[in-house]
RNA sequence: GCUGGGUUCGCCUAGUGGUAGGGCGGCAGCCUGCUAAGCUGUUUGGCCGAUUUGGCCUUCGAGGGUUCGAUUCCCUCACCCAGCGCCA
């Protein structure tokens, strides 16, 4: 089990990365308690002992046909009560240094630029040209041609949903078919994952603490609210906001062969999120919502390995980004935006014509052993076992894509001319 | 939802109130001139010690109870399989 060893092995590494995310995260007092606790455990370690012995000899001089000396037993339940009142001891440091853990920042890598927030973010190469031209915003176009009901969604589910209609729901479908292939022939297995998970493995996932805001849930409501984070709960499931979750998930607990890996998979679902804190935030069309279909790179590798199909999968999705001819430049994240479990995050940003900027579009991270140590996914090699390493990245997030494919193929007549990839998914050339 | 059966090392499987056994696979070594086999050891996680040998704890789905001692008995829960019911 993911232990404080982690910490200790890695202590200066650690000190370093926190450092440089001007974390306040509480080191010193995780390594204060894990002391105490495992002072108290060689203490215990040692009355078990004690009683094992003890049974022992117990169960020897029954087998001889005797009765056993009362003493001894008196002793031994003493030896138990021992045991006992210090085992009370430890649940609530264990607990806390539990919390610690999981919530634990992962160590950086060092080409990670520092930053207080997305501002900082590095820009490290760009393709495609970009055309300067106004062009009406998505949802003016689409609504113009009616492919998309933005008011009834609104009115029968909330703001940030939508209704996607006639080609343009085609267009979806046309553009997840084509990232899948791509993929698909370079190798990756297709999953179709479940779109909910418990909480115990949602929180191997991804620091739930930070994240929880973010995701629905669906438990017993009346449960849920008077029961605590570590007890049961009844149909206590999130919503996944990504494929990239089940897909950790679907190994947790098992050791790979050292043969099988990388093993690399590509997940296909809808998304849920509740954009919480987004308020007034890309309101309008349907740029920043609550559901939405991607397409997920998912890869579990030997740590040697795992820099190397870094690149690879940032440069998987840029292959689709070209393929479609959108514009867009890569991003390095910087300590300010990368959140607690990536070591290195790229952003794809591609080109949305209507706002004249880059926006994101695809995110590809690094890692490590991060999800590895909390869901318990290992490898064997010569019979040494070791953590292997997780990467994630979008292929394609449909709403996002098809916003950077709306803006920059429109025509001036309100036409929009189909991506010359997708035109075999299609069967149609031109939109409207 | 109900009833029954199950959950033991990477996989399969035995087992009982008293040190968890066997097979396969993996790894290490030995042996052997022949398409491979055989033999021996090892194969949950952790703590302490260390030049090396090592010592101890932990682990039979999870948690609790009874006991000197629980994989075994009792309680709660999760999951899997089968049947029934309901249903898309």
């Amino acid at each position: 089990m993911f232990s404080t060893r982690y910490v200790r092995d890695n202590l200066e590494q650690l000190r370093k990365s926190l450092d440089k995310r001007k974390s306040d995260f509480p080191l010193d007092e995780l390594l204060q308690k894990d002391e105490a606790i495992r002072k108290i455990g060689k203490q215990l370690q040692d009355l078990r002992a004690e009683r094992n012995k003890g049974s022992k000899e117990i169960s020897d001089v029954k087998k001889s046909g005797k009765e056993p000396d009362k003493a001894l037993i008196e002793k031994m339940a003493k030896v138990r009560d021992q045991i006992e009142s210090l085992e009370k001891e430890l649940p609530e440091d264990e607990k806390r240094v539990e919390e610690l853990l999981w919530n634990l920042p992962n160590i950086l890598h060092e080409s990670v630029p520092y930053g207080k927030d997305d501002s900082e973010n590095v820009e490290i190469r760009k393709w495609g040209e970009i055309k300067q031209r106004d062009v009406p915003g998505h949802e003016e176009i689409l609504t113009k041609l009616d492919l998309v009901d933005l008011e009834q969604a609104a009115k029968v589910a909330g703001a940030r949903f939508f209704y996607l209609k006639g080609d343009l729901a085609l267009l979806e479908q046309s553009l997840m078919r084509f990232a899948i292939d791509t993929l698909v022939k370079k190798g990756f297995t297709l999953i179709a994952p479940p779109l909910l998970l418990k909480r115990e493995y949602y929180r191997g996932v991804t620091a739930l603490g930070d994240f929880e805001d973010a995701l629905y849930r669906a438990a017993d409501p009346k449960e849920a609210s008077e029961k605590k984070e570590l007890e049961h709960v009844e149909d206590d499931l999130f919503l996944i906001s990504t494929s990239e979750h089940p897909m950790a998930v679907l190994y947790a607990d098992k050791v790979f062969g050292a043969k099988e890996l990388p093993k690399k998979l590509v997940g296909v679902s809808p998304c849920f999120r509740r954009e919480a804190g987004a308020h007034g935030k890309d309101s309008k069309g349907i740029f920043r919502v609550h559901q939405f279909y991607k397409i997920e790179q998912f890869v579990f590798s030997k740590p040697e390995d795992s820099w190397k199909i870094h690149e690879e999968l940032i440069g998987n999705a840029e292959e689709i980004f070209q393929k479609l001819k959108l514009p867009y430049h890569v991003v390095n994240i910087c300590t300010g935006d990368i959140g607690v479990v990536a070591a290195k995050k790229y952003d794809l940003e591609a080109w949305v014509a209507a706002q004249k900027k880059y926006r994101e579009m695809v995110s590809c991270s690094n890692c490590t052993d991060w999800q590895a140590l909390r869901l318990n996914i290992k490898y064997d090699e010569a019979g040494k076992r070791n953590y292997v390493h997780t990467l994630n990245s979008t292929a394609v997030a449909t709403n996002r894509c098809l916003i950077a494919i709306i803006e920059n193929y429109v025509n001036d007549d309100g036409t929009i001319t189909v991506p010359d990839v997708l035109v075999p998914y299609m069967g149609k050339s031109k939109i409207g």
